[in-house]
DNA sequence: CTGTTAGCGCCTTCAT
DNA sequence: ATGAAGGCGCTAACAG
């Protein structure tokens, strides 16, 4: 029958009660026994619940928190994502998207979205904001959380990309290759529109890794292109028709790695007889598949991001944190001693 | 300096104009080009931004559309979301996350989200309400369209899973089968918590398909069990350990089909030349691996509950619609003839 | 302990 | 065309 939802008026004059009690009674402060026990039954004959839309205006809290990512661009997002909504579920905070897929977009979710008025707190995955933007998150003063990307400025939870793929690197030299090729993420724009910077950690754990073991770098042994299976293994087939093909295969990605199995197997290549392929990420299916690859927690650092969030909800902070998560080595069926 | 955002009156008084104009200004009905120059410059100035929680209170609109799923149990589930944030992101709306892990959960969301005061509309994905939680969708007046799952009395899209599952079943038997294998989620509690509705769909599409091709339904021949590679592995195993082992396999699912494919080669049997293996989804993964399976358009069905959502928000309907999206044989590399 | 009052910032009448 | 006033439903500060 009745449509429009009781108000905490309502309740109290059903109740027979000053207009407090109900407001009030929510953190059962001092109220006698009685008065709550008649606005209980108000609130439950009426079928009550307060308009969390006034609360957010009287409270001058929005209760929300926001997340922009570009999630459906790489399935590792989403599982970033899966750690944070476990966290967010928890709390009475609502949970609201940002998906970006263009540089615009993105642009106009850092320019619209750290605002008081719409979220309470801010976390950004895989972007790393400009100075500018940067300058706009504090100036707002709504907390910012950044996982997997990095700005001197702000709070962030990131993970150590070169140390990563040293250890990728590092798992290949001690299986005895010399001839270890990589393939990555385009470096520059246009094709990395948003200049993802972990492209750079791990080319530089690539260097690193090669030149402790000293292993000279050779430059046509880095292949770059969009992020895709389909380029990868484009870029693999490239790679692998050298006149002095490499024995292994870093790839960026997960993703990509599949794309150079891929290009292996159109060549007749065995993977990890004729060819050793790591990848990065641990994406769920890579163990299915059984690649051998650098995880680095994704739900994890969705955990941590969020849990880092809250506590600068209750208590900012003026100190910029940023937490480091580990990788770990992963070896399954695509890595070997290279062939004699 | 200033980070106590400029209100509305701020904006009126620096203006040197009446409350009025800003509100107004809104969609330019009818002001002085001079009053309105003049606000301009005062917003412009001031950096104002009408604050949305206000409005929100006062246009008694919540701004927003929730969005209630299972998400990360299953990869179909995000790519739904990925359409259902495409159009959504297109509007002003602002679109809340309420996933599902458990039926206590489901309960929580069906009960607690339908609210006028939380969002303006609702989308559920692949999660049947039963008769007394859609009371409570109707009775909230919030619209509500359901995306692949089910009720009489709500508005909703849903991909005809008896024809699809016909479909696959077909396929093997022009292929030459005649003992085709059935491996499903579970049917019944505890181990189908969500009753997902289509088990029973894709099920009945099987039955018919044999019923109509004259070949008789071997009880034997169906195995159920939780959704995971794993135990469809399992499964399987005691499929393919049978006497009258089957020469095709219909999997419930493109995750389950590939529990299959693995215990085919655990037993040292070929996919396709000993075995036939056809799934359900089409999900990403499905095309690079090859597998033969039924389309359902995952993101396509996102767009067009977000699509139907839309529309009810503008115009609300009395009558429920119900739209059925088509499924498609995707004919890849395992599924073949029958061995001779 | 209880009831009343005054905002939160916007939008929408209603006079002017 | 413009300004003023009242209210959305709640919370918080205050007086009784």
């Amino acid at each position: 029958m009745s449509m429009n939802t009781a108000t905490i008026r309502d309740v109290a004059k059903h109740a027979g009660v000053g207009g407090n009690g109900i407001s009030v009674l929510n953190e059962s402060p001092d109220v006698s026994e009685s008065t709550r026990q008649k606005v209980q039954a108000a609130i439950a004959e009426l079928d009550f619940s307060p308009s969390v839309v006034a609360r957010r205006l009287s409270l001058r809290k929005t209760l929300t928190i926001g997340i922009i990512a570009p999630f459906f661009t790489r399935p590792a997002f989403v599982e970033r994502l899966r750690g944070v909504e476990k966290v967010i579920a928890q709390t009475n905070y609502d949970l609201v998207l940002f998906n970006v897929e263009t540089p615009e977009r993105r642009d106009a979710c850092f320019r619209d979205v750290p605002r008081k008025d719409r979220v309470d707190g801010l976390l950004i995955v895989s972007l790393s904001p400009d100075d500018a933007a940067a300058v706009r998150f504090l100036h707002s003063h709504v907390p910012t959380i950044l996982i997997d990307a990095s700005h001197q400025a702000l709070n962030r939870v990131i993970v150590d990309n070169i140390a990563g793929s040293q250890l990728a690197v590092q798992h290949l030299i001690d299986l005895g290759h010399q001839y270890i090729g990589f393939i990555s993420d385009a470096m520059e724009n246009p094709f990395n529109p948003f200049r993802f910077s972990h492209i750079h950690d791990r080319y530089q754990g690539y260097r690193q890794a090669l030149d402790s073991a000293g292993i000279p770098f050779r430059p046509h042994y880095h292949k770059q292109g969009i992020h895709s299976r389909r380029v990868a293994r484009q870029l693999a087939h490239e790679l692998l028709s050298l006149p002095d093909r490499p024995t292994a295969i870093f790839a960026y990605s997960d993703t990509q790695a599949f794309g150079v199995i891929e290009a292996a197997n159109d060549l007749g290549l065995n993977v990890p007889q004729d060819l050793s392929v790591i990848g990065f990420d641990d994406i769920e299916v890579s163990e299915y598949v059984g690649l051998t690859t650098i995880r680095q927690n994704l739900f994890d650092s969705g955990i941590v991001g969020a849990n880092m969030l809250l506590e600068h909800l209750v208590t900012p902070m003026d100190i910029v944190q940023q937490i480091t998560l580990p990788t770990e080595l992963m070896i399954r069926q695509t890595t070997a001693p290279p062939p004699a």
